[in-house]
RNA sequence: GCGGGAGUAGCUCAGUGGUAGAGCAUCAGCUUCCCAAGCUGAGGGUCGUGGGUUCGAGCCCCAUUUUCCGCUCCA
């Protein structure tokens, strides 16, 4: 386990050292939990994205993409129940470590008064007998009406100040009544903090008549939301998919782990429409299909597992999750749901709009079920990085350390290097170069020895260096050298791009 | 969120109160016809940030921030 920290600790260092994920604002000492994709990072992202993409896309003709805004209207978040699930004002007792809600502590409070008035009315009673005036008590005594004084005092207080989302006043209020924790016994508390998942902004530039709206947390609604349009315009039949990929955000409570947990990441989301009663077959479908996936960027399947949820959330009937073994252990890299008809009713009823698809054959309308392919990008690529990152010894003793990222994928494509820097062969590199560039992402380097520069490339991930030495003078030809086996072969320059061609835009789902 | 550790060059780190360093990396040259650590030279730091103690702070104290570990939470 040591060592699995250790081989953590240098991803971590190797991915920042070459420009592939630097923090976020790193010079203003950083911000938490955010990360942004350097040079080779941005290439390496966008390759994974467009691989997945046209896995499902474009090589299955019933998925169409879809690209909805991160904005949408707030009341998307209360159909999808993301707003009302975990958005109470909380705070916490350090020394109890116990978690309350604040309008509940408040409320026990009040209660407490309450029950105090009860006890003098009971005692009272008791005293004065038969003659005994309820109200009149109630009205006149002095202790009875300073309780009820304070009753009011706080309630006017304390809600006014929940309902405008002052969670300064709030805790203020519980500290000024000099509230305790009823397990520690102590008035030490945390602020009291609105525990909600969405980062709320506004829309509109006057705060006065803005309105609130969130940044979406997961991608999923945009899709939904889009169903009919798609549907409609696409002539789409059922069974069909809408794919997305882009930006969520949460606020989560503990986020670590480098990339894998963070509080601005990407989703790739794919949404298949189907009949309901099918939901089984085609989870199963999709079950497999993206172990497919996985499987095809060349990681070994004993890095892959199902993990199957017990407990369900509210819109799911089948869940599981496709996990992956990080340096950290086995974690989810990808969840697949049979989400049933939850979400589409949903925004039925809160739009008032009918989701539904009409069967031709039946002659029926329904509500498609829905299962959910949701994998994190951000995660795929962290899983990539920390397959790919390989130190190795060579026979002759030194030490090397590359970036076996699958072809495909792999952010610069192709080096173009000429042996020395002279005797024209920087010139003919270059020509090579220019060849090469149009259609891969190619670097050209001729500064120090040629190993050192094939060290940089492996460093990097680059599968392919070609080396233009004398003999390329003489008969056209080129050596090029694959990353993983260290091999060379001398090829026509012709044959260059044709080759390369075959070796990183293979398809690797055949 | 709580507790503990850490933050010095791009990376890894040394520096126990008295003039900020090393290795690697980077850049400019030289050398080199195939796998880094040959040669010469150069650049790069308000020592995470802000306060305090002191004649003097990278070092001591406080706060803050980032990060790591453990616990907690995760609709």
């Amino acid at each position: 386990m040591a060592n699995q920290e250790e081989l953590f600790r240098k991803i971590i260092s190797h991915a920042k050292e070459y420009g592939f994920i630097f923090q976020s604002s790193e010079i203003y000492d950083g911000l938490s939990a955010v990360y942004d994709y350097g040079q080779y990072g941005v290439e390496l992202k966008n390759n994974i994205r467009e691989y997945w993409w046209k896995n499902m896309v474009q090589f299955n003709e019933n998925i169409v993409g879809l690209d909805a805004a991160i904005f949408m209207h707030p009341t998307v978040w209360k159909a999808s129940s993301h707003v009302d699930a975990f958005s109470d004002p909380m705070l916490d007792n350090k020394d109890s470590r116990k978690r309350y809600r604040a309008d509940v502590l408040v409320e026990d409070y009040i209660a407490k008064i309450e029950d105090k008035i009860n006890k003098e009315v009971e005692k009272a009673r008791k005293r004065f007998g038969e003659t005994f005036d309820e109200k009149m008590y109630l009205e006149t005594n002095p202790r009875v009406v300073e309780y009820k004084t304070k009753i009011t005092e706080i309630k006017a207080r304390f809600f006014p100040a929940l309902d405008r989302n002052d969670l300064a006043e709030v805790k203020k209020v519980i500290e000024d009544l000099e509230i305790a924790c009823p397990v520690s016994g102590t008035r030490n508390w945390t602020d009291v903090r609105q525990f909600n998942l969405m980062f709320a902004t506004q829309m509109g530039s006057l705060s006065e008549d803005a309105s609130q709206i969130y940044l979406r947390p997961e991608t999923a609604q945009g899709i939904f939301v889009n169903f009919l349009n798609v549907m409609k315009t696409g002539r789409m039949k059922v069974p069909f998919g809408i794919a997305q990929t882009g930006k969520a955000f949460r606020n989560e409570i503990v986020a670590r782990q480098f990339i894998f947990r963070m509080r601005e990441f990407e989703q790739m989301e794919m949404q298949f429409f189907i009949k309901p009663g099918e939901e089984m077959k085609w989870y199963e479908h999709w079950k497999e299909k993206r172990m497919e996936w996985h499987l095809s960027l060349g990681i070994p399947a004993s890095r892959y597992r199902y993990h199957d949820h017990d407990k369900l959330a509210h819109y799911a009937n089948a869940a599981c999750d496709i996990e992956f073994e990080f340096p950290f252990g086995f974690k989810e890299l990808e969840g697949i749901h049979s989400r049933t008809d939850f979400d589409l009713n949903a925004h039925q009823q809160y739009s008032g709009k009918k989701l539904q698809y009409f069967d031709p054959e039946t002659n029926e309308s329904y509500v498609p079920y829905v299962v959910e392919t949701s994998i994190g990008l951000d995660r795929t690529f962290l899983a990539i990085l920390s397959f790919a990152y390989t130190e190795e010894k060579l026979d002759d003793g030194s030490e090397r350390v590359v970036l076996k990222i699958p072809p495909r994928i792999a952010p610069v494509k192709v080096a173009v290097l000429p042996l020395v820097k002279k005797d024209g062969l920087p010139e003919k590199a270059r020509e090579i170069f220019d060849i090469l560039k149009t259609d891969f992402y190619c670097q050209y380097d001729e500064k120090d020895a040629i190993g050192r520069r094939y060290r940089r490339q492996d460093a990097i991930g680059t599968p392919y260096c070609v080396t233009i030495d004398n003999i390329t003078l003489e008969d056209y030809t080129v050596t090029i050298r694959e990353r993983d086996s260290m091999k060379q072969e001398r090829v026509d320059i012709d044959a260059l791009h044709q080759l390369v061609s075959e070796k990183v835009r293979k398809n690797l789902m055949e």
